[in-house]
DNA sequence: TACTACTGCTTAAACGTTTAAGCATATTGT
DNA sequence: ACAATATGCTTAAACGTTTAAGCAGTAGTA
């Protein structure tokens, strides 16, 4: 009998809690104005509103005007949800990258951006922090959002393309940037990662380097397998030999920089200058120099890959290569722009190819 | 009659090309699968599914098997506007920050993303760029995309609050971090920056300074201001003169750090010590400091704020405040989640102040 | 005058999901 | 045996917007 008691009492507890609590919201939820509020108040349809709303001409000016105004005093904003669901687009781009935290990255974004919210569109922006696994959760979340588009760089780790390919199935334009991936069927800008190793392998010769060492990235990415071969065809040009135990490959992290460089200070016959294929890897490198007193140009040339600001603050000044991120992040975005433009026609693919620049800097500049 | 023609033509081409387009729309477009795909395959009502697809305590184990089996085999993706569209939810959350191309920064959304992403929620990044202007667009793009709330750290430019009120008018929460305002009656997570101020100015006492300068931000930034209040109580609770010229506020960017330490090193009687607000500021006066062959820490010990990875790296390594940016995303993310959770009771404001750890390296560090 | 065309709106359906309400049928307690 | 409850579904409306189709009324044309 107490059981039912209690039993009964907390019917009833949970009822009233039900009751104030949509008591509560009646109360509380300043209901957000739609456009149905504005049709109340001037007597119009909805469907008049909308229109009114984005200037469709068959809508007479007075009543545009009229409703602007009432959507103004109303604080209308647009429910992005709503009308993204009825046209089928919700008008947001997905970007991956590995870390925003680099300035190359960051810097693509912020064109990316800049570019997309011209045209209506908005980015999400998602890291995959070099882990495969991490970048496909990030698709799956991009995908249940329902962007329109996915515009990354792929994580180092990524070997397995069967999850880009699930974008691609989906219909859903897809663009890769800087690393990219020669097998799968894409959009791809980037910069010539091959003619990048020329152009730093010919700098170090006019300063007379003569055994040029190169800490890679690893070959079965595009990007770094590119920058081995011009290595290796650039030091053939220039007829100098080549010799396995210069050239090493690295996850290319400040800490493995510091190891490999280390490995190539304990070589019998060691290098007069170092490639590294990346300023992070570069500056464990050129931290490495610096401990064993090393002088860089006169010992031992140094030259990384990005150019990423702190390459200007170390010391000595690392050369480096610019990568045109701001182009990159351009084109990228209009490329997306193509594609989202004429859906139904099968485009061409885009494969853009940017020159770098390099930029010399002490660490290689044998110059008086 | 010619015109005439040419109309009808056209007219007729336009009709054709309407057909057309509509015909290839219909060969290309593979239908999404959705929710009432599943209900036609087992014969079943679309809510029946979709509470199958929930896991409803009212649908058998049998037909829930069953949905989820067809809706693997037909790679259902649930359509996330329409769900969020229903319930009134998004489950995107922005995130405004000055920069991403930050350590602490990215560090701190790598965090929020972590959190938030457990709970099913995504985030939209945004960047101000420092700029006022920018901040307003992103709030207004953000609210467009119906985010259910907002976490974000000002621009250093930003003095109006009124775009920030209107977040808080919509009745979306707001969180910020790290760059806050007293006047704004939100919630708050951040280090204690008048305690780091003592805390710095202890070490450098403890080092022998006697002249300490402190290159600030602006003032009308709450997080700066407390660091300025902060060296003054510390220098006089250390019974260490207050020099107005040993006080300088500055924008903190890399350049203005070279041009306030120039200032300071042009002083008569120069400081023996400078704190600086921010690495960055602090990296420009290192570099002065070192083209002026200027010793530290012996001739000026300097000490920097925020613990970015390139403290470490520059020469001499920079001693620097970490301001624990994994915890403040980790807190942001959760304030957030609490506001969602019980959206009705208006909750107490969260003002959360984690104390902020000072890392000592060679730039200060005089001990033999 | 009689038609066509244009103007300026309205109606109603649709986007894909969720959910309150309801309705059989089966199970349980007394 | 009969009411009460539990189980397992269905129906239908709703979220806020867009848009194809349609319909008066007016203007233009032959």
């Amino acid at each position: 009998m107490v059981l039912i008691a209690i039993l009964i009492i907390n019917i009833n507890v949970l009822y009233l809690l039900k009751r104030l609590s949509k008591y509560i919201k009646k109360l509380n939820i300043k209901k957000k104005t739609t456009i149905k509020d504005i049709a109340n108040v001037l007597n119009i349809s909805p469907a008049a509103v909308s229109k009114a709303l984005h200037d469709d001409s068959r809508i007479s000016d007075k009543t545009k005007k009229a409703v602007k105004q009432v959507a103004k005093n109303l604080n209308y904003q647009p429910n992005h949800l709503a009308s993204a669901l009825r046209k089928g687009k919700s008008k947001l781009v997905g970007v991956i990258v590995p870390r925003t935290n680099s300035n190359f990255f960051s810097s693509v974004i912020q064109n990316i951006e800049e570019v997309l919210n011209k045209e209506g569109y908005n980015i999400i922006i998602t890291q995959s922090n070099e882990s495969y696994k991490k970048e496909c959760n990030n698709i799956d979340t991009l995908l249940f959002t329902q962007v329109d588009g996915i515009i990354a760089s792929m994580a180092n780790e990524t070997v397995n393309l069967e999850y880009f390919e699930k974008v691609k199935s989906k219909g859903i334009p897809l663009i890769l940037f800087d690393r990219g991936e020669n097998d799968l069927n894409v959009d791809y800008i980037g910069i010539n990662d091959y003619d990048s190793s020329h152009v730093i392998i010919e700098h170090l010769v006019n300063q007379g380097c003569k055994r040029i060492a190169h800490i890679g990235g690893y070959k079965h990415t595009r990007i770094f397998n590119n920058r081995i071969r011009g290595y290796n065809d650039a030091l053939k040009k220039h007829n100098l030999p080549l010799d396995a135990e210069l050239l090493i490959e690295s996850n290319l992290s400040i800490k493995d920089g510091r190891e490999k460089m280390t490995q190539l200070l304990h070589l019998k016959n060691k290098p007069d200058a170092v490639y590294v294929a990346s300023d992070y890897a570069a500056l464990g490198a050129l931290q490495v120099l610096n401990e064993n007193n090393i002088k860089m140009p006169e010992d031992i040339a140094l030259v990384g890959f990005g150019d990423e600001p702190f390459t200007a603050m170390v010391t000595p000044t690392l050369t480096s290569i610019n990568q045109h991120s701001a182009e990159i992040g351009k084109q990228a975005a209009k490329t997306f722009l193509s594609h989202a433009k004429n859906k139904v026609v099968k485009q061409s693919l885009n494969k853009i190819i940017l020159n770098a620049k390099l930029i010399i800097r002490d660490s290689s500049d044998k110059r008086p």
